[in-house]
This record gives structure tokens, sequence and C-alpha cells, in this order.
RNA sequence: CGGCGCGUAGCUCAACGGUAAGAGUCGUGUCCUUAUAAGACACAGGUCGUGGGUUCAACUCCCACCGCGCCGACCA
């Protein structure tokens, strides 16, 4: 006879009201995200108790442009599992969703669309497609991140075009004025003097180019620490030699530089004394046809401060300065320094209190700043490398004259050189009353993860210049400057910005562009030097790093989102960002209140390969997470992220995909048994108190509580790996290859009703809806999945609206020593003995087999739990003998000889006791007779 | 080239300076057919990137090198 009908088995595939198998997550989720929608799971989420107060996660705005790749996904997820844990966790966790978008990229394209076109906008115009641009992918986008299972208020976002935004980014920086941070200085900047621009990095090309390298030598006029060995601090014949790839920038050396810790060497040439560095004098001797190693003075780098030569051509002096940038690969190991035509010179210029000369225009021409005889003289084409060249031969201090290949930068549009030249620019000055010590200090103040982040941005707060805020572009917030047309002062008054503030909030930043000065300035604007009333508007823009720098101001501050609090508890972005947001934002905010705008600060490493190398397009390795959602779904990429020390770089590919996927199948199969047993289980008549439940039910509680609390922990430090693992973990080993099916029997076999099967039942409950919860943050839509299956949605909406799960353990510590070590003898003991048998033939499935227990000091714990043992052991028989020689436990596997009942399979002795049921256990016969229930054993 | 960081089984992650470096996964073999395109059991897998050093003792601390990544520089 058949019985499996009698049996409670777990619901089929085919049941209407089972978990499916198959996830079929790409078409699941979409409708599972629709529901989200229609219920506002969002503004749920901010209205349900925060006993915690409020945690804010301030979102760092992604460029609005292209499709997200692997890198957004793990940050925008990362970030989503933070926020819904926070408010899980009893926090009002609000996530307010942002796009940067001015800058060059965009500008570019739409440059490129306008040329395609043979179109020359104006200002205005350009800037109108840019924005239509920008708004398309912010769409775009939005759609891609909303599909990620992210939530949030994507219906009302945050857009540094946006015209609030825009108003604040002027305000902000007129408030930085005010406070004197903000001024007007030079700075080189790339120069494509054939297309009369300055140009971005972004924008140049690297490639081969063939220069004048010239070696000069500079007279020493000043010599305190007497290198020279001439007795004298004013030394006659004795030069400093020098080498450059670019004559032309002679004209503009104001200092030479040497590396402090250098070792340099003077050697003499004839009647002559040269200075340079002692790994390469070798060379620098050849230049003269010596050869002899013989130094007549050494000094160390920094002992060479102080010395001051005359500059070869011109009528001044070109003190030495110390630099460490100085290398001791080409040259002389003294280096050339002309603060208008190259960063680091400039940035040495700075600091040393140098001027910065630059004799060169627009056109790429020698002014006159550069000496009489050079005016006019193009850099481009070599004209002005030459006339430096003559004049340095003149004068008698040009040593020698090569050609000399080497990488140099490029304008990408015409592929001319490019040369540095300093131009007029704004700047924030970091210095500005302690504002770098006092930025280090909020660094210190603010909590890292990983830790090492706070000493990367340390170390570059403590190096970074003056922050540059001019871009000579046309597509971001223009720079609410004015000049006095009578006597070109600038203007950033209060007055001034506040009016340009004002019409950027009533009629958006174009504005600027369109209407002249005079339209802008408060009636009877007058300069404060001369009086006149004449202005010009500056028409460079503000770096966009200023936009993006002023989000805690525009967004947190700002009110539009009365929800979000400032400084906010955390921030999360990739590793790069130490030098772009966290630096920007810091800048701005510790300059306007002394203070971090964040409490926290978490970094995301960047996505990999799978062999650790960056994914490029030519390497074809590169990992789109549209496909995956599209093959896969939401949640593996979910769980990706989720099993990922993010912290560090992180790899992906197709294999690792895979390897995820089989996670989740573990997890999914894993709640599928769970919710599929509990098809005819209502919490509110069938559950049994946890204090009055099985044994192995209550340890499997005590245990789930202990995963919680783990990954609870793991939550709250940012590592949702810990998470992964705790859970994953509890899924293989505790609960399917062991709880579940030890519970197997009492569930498929004890009456339908009886309290076993009910105290097995709540347990599955309790884990389905606790893992569910637990999992909410990361497995968004499973957990969705679960928790309709549950039927809790007529409690709560969504298990992302519960609190995550908290221990409720009724087990003793005695009890909890017990089951372990139960536990323990089943694994190192049972199951190797059953292995054993099975391989030696004979006996296969272990439901066929008796196992004796021999146990000396033990034997009082095993009898104790002798009812609970075949289950455990998954035999039909345990006989425990006492051997008081035996050392622990010996196992001894043998064919079990009763009778084997016909519906649970199990060989049992009572097999037909019961007479009108031959082919039965006892137990099954009496469930198939109803009327009788099996009690907890 | 410079700054910062990373490098533990094929893969994802563990491991207070102290017992023979642990899990899961993948792989292989066996069992089950009552979670079944599931499930159970077992086995195999590591000179802890390499080489030095400190220490009674190093995966753990220090140095160098190699590989990888981020940021910066590509230069006089």
């Amino acid at each position: 006879m058949d019985y499996k009908a009698t049996l409670n088995l777990t619901l089929g595939d085919k049941d209407p009201r089972a978990m499916p198998q198959r996830a079929n997550l790409p078409t699941r989720e979409p409708a599972i995200q629709a529901y989200w929608d229609e219920i506002d799971l969002y503004k749920l989420s901010l209205e349900r108790p925060s006993p915690l107060g409020t945690f804010v996660l301030h979102d760092g705005p992604p460029y609005s442009n292209g499709d997200i790749h692997l890198g957004h996904a793990l940050n925008k997820i990362a970030k989503d599992i933070i926020v819904k844990f926070r408010s899980m966790q009893g926090y009002r966790a609000p996530y307010v969703p942002g796009w940067d978008n001015h800058g060059m990229p965009i500008e570019n394209e739409v440059s490129k669309e306008f040329r395609a076109k043979g179109e020359k906008p104006d200002k205005v115009t350009m800037r109108k497609r840019c924005r239509e641009y920008a708004a398309a992918w912010v769409e775009h986008q939005k759609k891609q991140f909303k599909r990620l299972g992210v939530r949030g208020d994507w219906d009302h976002p945050y857009l540094t075009m946006s015209t609030k935004f825009e108003a604040t980014i002027v305000e902000t920086f007129g408030m930085l004025a005010q406070k004197g941070f903000i001024y007007r200085g030079l700075r080189p900047v790339l120069w494509c003097a054939s297309c009369e621009t300055a140009l971005a990095d972004a924008e140049v090309e690297y490639g081969p180019h063939t220069s004048s390298s010239i070696t000069v030598r500079f007279p020493v006029k000043h010599d305190p620490g007497q290198v020279f060995g001439r007795g004298i601090e004013s030394p006659a014949d004795s030069y400093l030699l020098i080498w450059t790839t670019t004559p032309w920038t002679i004209p503009a050396n104001l200092a030479v530089a040497a590396h402090p810790d250098a070792d340099y060497v003077v050697f003499e040439h004839e009647t002559d004394r040269y200075l340079v560095a002692e790994p390469l004098a070798e060379k620098a001797r050849a230049l003269f046809g010596d050869t002899s190693p013989d130094a007549v003075g050494r000094a160390r780098g920094s002992n060479l401060a102080g010395m001051i030569a005359s500059h070869p051509l011109a009528d001044r002096t070109s003190p030495v300065v110390m630099a460490d940038y100085v290398t001791m690969e080409d040259g002389t190991g003294l280096v050339h320094t002309a603060p208008g035509h190259g960063k680091d010179d400039f940035d040495t210029g700075r600091r040393e209190g140098l001027e910065v000369l630059c004799p060169v225009d627009a056109s790429g021409r020698f002014t006159a700043a550069a000496g009489p005889e050079f005016v006019g003289a193009k850099i481009l084409g070599g004209e002005a490398d030459s006339r430096v060249i003559k004049a340095l031969m003149e004068a008698g201090h040009l040593v020698s004259n090569t050609r000399f290949e080497h990488s140099y930068p490029h304008c990408w549009r015409c592929h001319n050189p490019l040369l540095f030249r300093a131009t007029v620019q704004w700047f924030m000055n970091i210095d500005h009353e302690g504002h770098r010590q006092k930025s280090a200090e909020a660094i210190q103040s603010a909590n890292w993860y990983p830790p090492v982040s706070a000493n990367r941005i340390g170390s570059m707060v403590a190096n970074r210049p003056d922050w540059c805020l001019s871009r000579q572009r046309a597509w971001g917030v223009g720079i609410p400057a004015f000049y006095c047309k009578a006597c070109g002062a600038e203007d950033l008054s209060e007055a001034a910005v506040g009016a340009v503030r004002d019409l950027v909030l009533r009629e958006g930043s174009d504005a600027w562009y369109a209407k002249a000065a005079s339209d802008i300035l408060p009636a009877g604007f007058a300069c404060k030097k001369c009086s006149g009333a004449e202005f010009e508007k500056e028409t460079d823009i503000l770096d966009v790093w200023f936009d993006s720098g002023s989000t805690h101001r525009a967004v947190l501050q700002s009110g539009v989102w009365p929800e979000l609090v400032s400084p906010a508890n955390v921030y999360l972005e990739g590793s790069d960002q130490h030098r772009g947001w966290f630096n920007s934002s810091l800048m701005i905010s510790v300059g306007l209140t002394g203070a971090a705008p964040f409490k926290s600060v978490v970094t995301n490493g960047w996505v990999l390969d799978e062999n650790g190398k960056a994914m490029h397009k030519s390497l074809g390795n590169v990992v789109s997470p549209q496909e995956v959602i599209d093959k896969s779904g939401a949640d593996i990429l979910r769980l990706w992220v989720a099993s990922t020390d993010y912290f560090e770089d992180v790899r992906c590919s197709d294999a690792l995909l895979q390897q995820v996927s089989d996670a989740y199948r573990r997890i999914r199969n894993t709640f599928r048994f769970l919710v599929n047993n509990l098809y005819d289980f209502s919490t509110e008549t069938d559950a049994v108190p946890t204090a009055e439940m099985h044994l192995l039910d209550q340890w499997i509680i005590d245990r789930l509580g202990e995963v919680a609390a783990l990954s609870v922990a793991g939550y709250d430090a940012y590592e949702f790996h810990r998470v992964y693992h705790a859970v994953h973990n509890f899924c293989t080993v505790e609960l399917s290859a062991l709880y579940m099916d030890v519970i197997k029997d009492r569930l498929y076999c004890d009456g339908a009703n009886s309290p076993s099967r009910r105290s097995a039942q709540t347990a599955l409950w309790t884990l389905a809806e606790s893992l569910a919860r637990l999992l909410a943050p990361i497995l968004s839509h499973t957990s969705e999945e679960v928790w309709e299956l549950l039927g809790m949605r007529s409690k709560l909406a969504s298990p992302q609206l519960a609190d995550m799960p908290a221990a409720q353990s009724t087990l003793s510590a005695q009890e909890r020593t017990e089951m372990e070590m139960l536990l323990a003898l089943r694994h190192s003991h049972v199951n190797p003995a059953l292995e054993a048998a099975k391989q030696a033939g004979g006996i296969g499935n272990p439901l066929e087999t008796k196992v004796v227990l021999k146990a000396g000091a033990t034997l009082g714990v095993l009898q104790k739990h002798l009812n609970l043992l075949p289950a455990l052991f998954k035999v039909s028989e345990v006989v425990i003998l006492q051997d008081a020689q035996a050392e622990g436990v010996i196992v001894e596997v043998e064919a079990c000889t009763h009778e084997k009942c016909a519906r649970c399979w199990l060989r049992k002795a009572d097999v037909g006791s019961v007479p009108s049921s031959p082919d039965l256990c006892a137990r099954c016969a009496a469930v198939v007779s109803p009327g009788e229930e099996t009690p907890i054993i």
C-alpha cells in the first residue's frame, strides 16, 4: 500500500501555494518593485518608529552621463544596504539621491553634436542643450539605479543644475569670499596656443615630441655656505648647471631647485667651477669633454639654501630653492624653475614667495616682459627656442644643445604641442586662518572605514595646493565676480554676489550669461576703489568639484528635504573621492563652519576583473550591471556586493557571479523548504511557545539568535560580508545539512496537527520570518517574496518595515552544551562510521541501520537524550551501552533487523503492533487512524 | 616615476605574536529519490606573493623586491 498521500510532505513546485524553485528574478523583481512603488515603501520607511533618531546617508552625486557601470552598482547597493539596515535598526533613515550635472564631459559631447551640424552656438544655447542632455541621462540612470532595488526619494532627487542648487553654489562661493578665502592670482594651465584656450587634463593627449635639450650655466652671485670653495661668499667663475627641454621658458626663470636630500659636488673645468648633483656629475663633465671625477667641493642639497645665482640673460637673480620632486634621472639635479610655466614650479614658487612670471601671450608669443630682444617670437614652431638659445650662446652661458625625444602633452583637437602658461584664476586659500590645520582636526574627529582612509585624505589635505576654482568653460556655474571697467578692481562683495544669487534663484544660472552686469547689480552699485559705476562680468565658471562640494549646504541644510539633517551620519564613495568629493566637501564645510559635513566616511574599492586587473572596454573584461540584471537579477548583484570586502578592491566576473548565484540558490532553497512546509500552519492557532518546543527546535532558534546578532554587528560595522558568511553558513551547515534534514520525520510523518510537528513548524516559521528580515537590506526582492508567501503583508507591508531580528533563546547553558556535544558526536563519530559502513558495502541507506554507542563518562548525557538520537543521526535505531574503558564514545554501525514501516521507512520494533495496520509502526498507525496524536518527545 | 593601499586553498572570506592555518564554495567519489534542474556524506586543495630581519615563537612586527589597484606626475 502507498502511504505517500498520508504524509505531510513539503509543497512541490507545481503547487500554486509554493515558493518556486526557480527564482526567475529578471521578471519577478520588476513586479516586486512595482509593489514598492504602489505602497510608497520609501515614505512608509520614514514613517516607522525611530527610537534611535535620524540617520542620514548623504548621497555623493554620480555624473549624469552614460550608462551606470559596476562601480556605480557596487556603490549604490552598498548605500542601499546601509540605509535599509539603519531604518530596520530603529533610525529614521532618509535617502535623497542626487546627480552631478555640470562639467566638461557633457559640454564636450554637446560640442560634438553642434560641430557635427556645423553650428557655433552661443553660451546660452550651448548651456540649454547641455541641460537637456544632462536631464536625459538623469532619467536614464535613475531607471537603472531603481532597477537595482535601491530605495530612496527618486521622485525628488537633487540636481546640481537645479535653480536652487545653483543659487546655493553662488551663495557658498560668496560666503567663502566674505570670510577671506577667495583670491585672484596667476596659475599655469595647459594652454593651446593655436586654439587660444586653456585645456582640462582630460583634453590632453600625450605623445612623442622632439624638443631642444639645452644645458645652461647660471653664474653664482652669492654662496653663503662657500660651497664653491673660493673662500668668499661672492665667487667669480662659479656656476650652477641646469638642464631644460623647453628653452623658451628660460626668460621666465626665477629660481633653481635642488633636492634637499641629494648630494651635490663642485667640479672644475679650466678656471670655472660647476655645481651639479653627484649621481649626474659624470654626465655633466662629459659635456665639457672632461672625465676626471675629482670633486673640489661637495654639499648636501639642503645646504645649498640661500645660494643665489644670476639669471643668464636678464638682469635679475635666481635663488636656489628646495624641491623634493627633483630627480637624479636626467639633467643635472638642479632644476630650472619658471613658476609661470609649470605646475611643480608654480607650487614651489608660491611656497618660496616667488612671483609668477609669464612673458607669453594667448597666441603663444613672447611679450615685452620676456625682454626686448624676444618680443613677438612664437613658441610654436621653435622660433622662441632658437632666439633664446642664440642669446644664451652669445652670453656665453650655453653649455650644450641637443635634441631630445620624450612624451609631451598635445591638444586633443588640433594636436599641436601645448605649453604651460600662467593665467589669472580664482583660488580658495587653503591656509587662510589655519584652514589646513582645522581640516586636519576635522578629519581626526570623523570615523573612517577603513581607518587608513583618514591617513590618506589627511596627507592629501596636508599637501594640497590652493584650490583653483576657475574653469574656462561654458557648462557650469559662472563665478559671480565683477570687474570695474574703470580701474579693473574685482568685486566679490556681499551685495554683488547676493545680487547674482537672487538672479540665479529667480531666473536660473543662464541669466548670468544672458544679462549685462548693470542689469544684475543693484541700482547705484559703485566700485569701492574708484567709485566707477560700470562693470564687467567674470567669464570663467566654477570647478565642478565646487558644485558637489556644496551638496551638504544645497541638500542637507537647504530645507528642501526637511527630513535630512546636517552633518550627515555617513558618506560612502569610491576611494578616488579622497581627492574628489570628500576633499571638496571638507574644504567648503570647514571653511564655513570649521567642521566636517560628515560624521563617518566609508570608502569602497575599485571593481576589478577576476584576475585583479582594472576593467577596460579594450580588454573585454567589463561586466555590465544591466546584463547581470537581465540574466540573473538584481538580488544576485546585491548578494555579490554583500559577499565582498568592499573596503578593498573587489573582483567580479561571470565565474564569480556564478559562485554568488550558487550561494543564492542555497539560500533560496533554504527559504523554500521553510516556506513550503508552512502551508497548513497559522501563527494564530498553531504556534507553540518557544519554551515548550522540542529541544532541537529550541536549539535552532538559539542558533538563529546568534546568527542574527553576528549579522547585525556586521551591518553595523558596514562589513556586509560578515552578514553574508554568517547567513550562508547557517543555511548550509545548521539548516540544510542538519536541522531541516533531521526534522523531516516529525514534519512528514507525525500527525499534521501534532504538537511535535507544530513545534517544528513554529521554528520553521520563525526562521523564515527572521531570515527574511535579516536579509531584507541585501536580498530585498527575495525577502519580499518570502514575506508575501508567509502572509505577513497583512500585518506589515514589507520586511523592510520590520525591526532587525533579535535573539529570543530559551535554551539553558547546560542544554546548549549538551546539544553541542551531541552534534559533535554526530559529526566526528557517527557520520564517519556510517560512511565507512557505506563504503564497505552492504549498508547503503542509513535508515536501514542501527547505531550502537559505547560510552563511559558521557553515558548519562547520551541516555538523557536517547529519544533524540535516531532522528539526529538519521538512522532507525540507537542503542547505548556502558563501556567504562571507552575513551570518549565508540560508534558501531550494523543493520537494523526490525521490520520496515511502509509509511515512514524507519525500521521499528513496533511495526505491526496495531492489528488494523500490519505494515506500519505504531506511530504511523496512529496517524493514519484519526483521533490519535503523537506527543512531543 | 612619486604617494597610499592590497596580496591566506581555483573562488569568497576567517585566524589576541603562541597548539598540526579554519569555514563555505568549486572539484572528485558515494548515497538518497519523502526540498528532486534539489538533498545527504566523504575525500582532495595552502612553502599564508618572494627574499631577508626582529623574537624563545611570525600569516600576524620591520625592511627590500615582485604583482595588482587608486591618486598624482609624465617633468625641468
